[in-house]
RNA sequence: GGUCCUGUGGCCGAGUGGCUAGGCUGAGCUCUGCAAAAGCUCCUACAGCGGUUCGAAUCCGCUCGGGACCUCCA
């Protein structure tokens, strides 16, 4: 099964046959957040993506070693190689330790993944915690020749680089045009190309967050920490590295560049890029101002939210779209996902108590392999989903007797809901703990019973007022053919 | 301006040179005291204009529209 993975390699625009360095086992590299605000939905989109990924090469029975890192300085505020560093600069605002930012919106951002049922990765590197293996790094990159250092600060040196490898490969650029569409830099410069990025950053007086380094007290480039961490955890070249799509031009680029020019070996084999999320259609960015929090959408505390919507659903919702298609959120789209979301589960809680028959009215093996093509072209969640559908039918019309399944088949129903849903697109019950509650449960047996005598007196207008009531609690009332049944309701 | 992606039915969203994606919504029917659920049926698309082809929504060109990156952002 290992060996019918197929990823689409943004290295090389083209969708390749999935083959690990070492089989059976996989290093993938994600870059995380930055840890100086709230995590928008954006950022939790590419992670959950990835999550599924990480989990669906565990159900493949790979051996993964995922690495996804905690950006806590370093970043710029402002144009290249300008600015204050986000960390200090929100640090002043918010009048707390540099380190105090970090701290509170790394919680978040966990908190926030928890609620989106995302396993943690295997390793979460932060900058701050890895500034000698930067500076280990920056000092191999100027002994072999690829850069230069001028007052303190140190600059990758593009053009030189570029002689020998292709720097723009990933976006498909060659030199001349990037060059060509660089921005008219202000006037002071340091550097000796247009393309070159800084690897250390002399600090500023005012600069709080600073590092002593061979160049002076400083602070790591944009781009240094991923390659210092990545080649650390997962060696000099590993399998798969992911992100978002707005850091391919830049960050990824640059990042191929740095550890290609300190290690002489390429890094990755797989690059994998999200697309954007977006809101009525423009892409939700920090700057943009058109994004909520995790938590708005939560509770639908936003003027553009209708209503609350839980982790679950909008995990569901992201699940019914490819990873490298662009997503747009809207309040009729999440409700119609929530609805389908919500026939799954019943679904498979219908599986539960299906009756086997002597013959089969599928072909089960046809619907598993359905399922695995799926995911095996490029993680097709889509299509996956489509398919799950199919099996949502197929498990109704069985439980009203229209369609037999043997043990057989309902065993292998049972399996493929498990796995596909829960174990690889992450998603879960959100309400299974509350109709798990045997007190509750005991309750409601009572309310059922006594109700059932109540509609066999044919007094229907308090059999009807009980359910209405109970619905107001969001419980909610079925009269099947055999008995009443009820559930919780989200929310 | 440069590079690139994209345009699918009421909405969301896959996909393939010729065969029903799927979800949600709407309509009808079955079931039901009613409701809900479920089942069945219907509404059935591929921006426009050319071209290639026996045949294109799927390949090519142009036009129009949308978006991304080139500047911090997943």
């Amino acid at each position: 099964m290992q060996d019918q993975l197929v990823i689409y390699n943004t290295l090389t625009r083209s969708k390749e046959k999935f083959t690990p360095i070492n089989k059976g086992m996989v290093g993938l590299y994600v870059c995380g957040p930055t840890v100086y605000n709230d995590v928008h939905l954006g950022n939790c989109r590419t992670f959950i993506s990835f999550d599924m990924i990480y989990r669906y090469l565990l159900h493949l029975g790979f051996k993964v070693r995922y690495v996804r890192n905690i950006t806590d300085a370093g970043h710029l505020e402002g144009d290249r190689d300008e600015g204050d560093d986000k960390f200090s600069k929100k640090a002043k605002l918010e009048q707390l330790e540099p380190m105090e930012i970090v701290q509170k919106y790394t919680l978040g951002f966990h908190d926030v993944m928890r609620q989106f049922n995302a396993l943690p990765p295997s390793i979460e590197p932060t900058a701050t915690g890895h500034i000698c293996e930067q500076i280990e790094m920056v000092k191999q990159i100027l002994a072999n020749g690829y850069a230069y250092e001028a007052d303190g600060t140190v600059y990758f040196d593009v053009e030189k680089y570029n002689k020998e490898f292709p720097y723009g490969q990933l976006t498909n650029r060659n030199l001349e045009d990037l060059i060509a569409n660089t921005r008219e830099l202000h006037g002071q410069d340091e550097k000796k190309g247009r393309l070159d990025f800084a690897l250390w950053i002399k600090a500023k007086p005012e600069h709080l967050m600073r590092w002593p380094s061979p160049w002076g007290w400083g602070f790591p480039g944009w781009h240094i920490e991923c390659s210092a961490m990545s080649s650390k955890y997962l060696g000099d070249t590993f399998d798969i590295h992911g992100g978002g799509m707005d850091l391919q031009a830049t960050h990824h680029t640059n990042e191929i560049a740095q550890s290609q020019a300190c290690n002489h070996k390429a890094p990755v084999n797989y690059w994998m890029h999200t697309n954007m999320l977006t809101v009525n259609g423009v892409r939700m960015s920090k700057t943009a101002g058109n994004g909520f929090l995790p938590g708005e959408l939560f509770t639908g505390n936003h003027p553009l939210l209708e209503k609350g919507y839980s982790p679950m659903a909008v995990r569901f919702f992201m699940m019914q779209t490819h990873y490298r298609s662009t997503l747009d959120f809207s309040n009729e789209a999440l409700q119609a996902s929530e609805k389908g979301y919500a026939r799954l589960l019943a679904a498979i809680k219908t599986l539960e108590n299906l009756k086997p028959s002597d013959a089969s009215g599928i072909f089960i093996n046809d619907h598993k392999k359905a399922c695995y093509d799926a995911m095996n072209d490029d993680f097709n969640t889509p299509i996956l989903v489509a398919e799950l559908f199919e099996l949502v039918s197929v498990i109704n019309s069985a439980n009203i007797g229209k369609t037999p399944l043997t043990a057989n088949d309902i065993s292998i129903l049972k399996e493929l809901m498990h796995s596909f849903v829960f174990d690889v697109m992450g998603l879960k019950d959100e309400v299974a703990n509350v109709a798990d509650n045997k007190v509750l449960d005991g309750v409601m047996k009572i309310v059922l019973d006594i109700r059932k005598d109540i509609k066999a007196r044919k007094d229907f207008a308090a059999s009807d007022k009980l359910r209405d009531d109970l619905n107001k609690l969001n419980i909610t009332i079925k009269d099947t053919k055999e008995a009443a049944v009820w559930s919780i309701s989200q929310q």
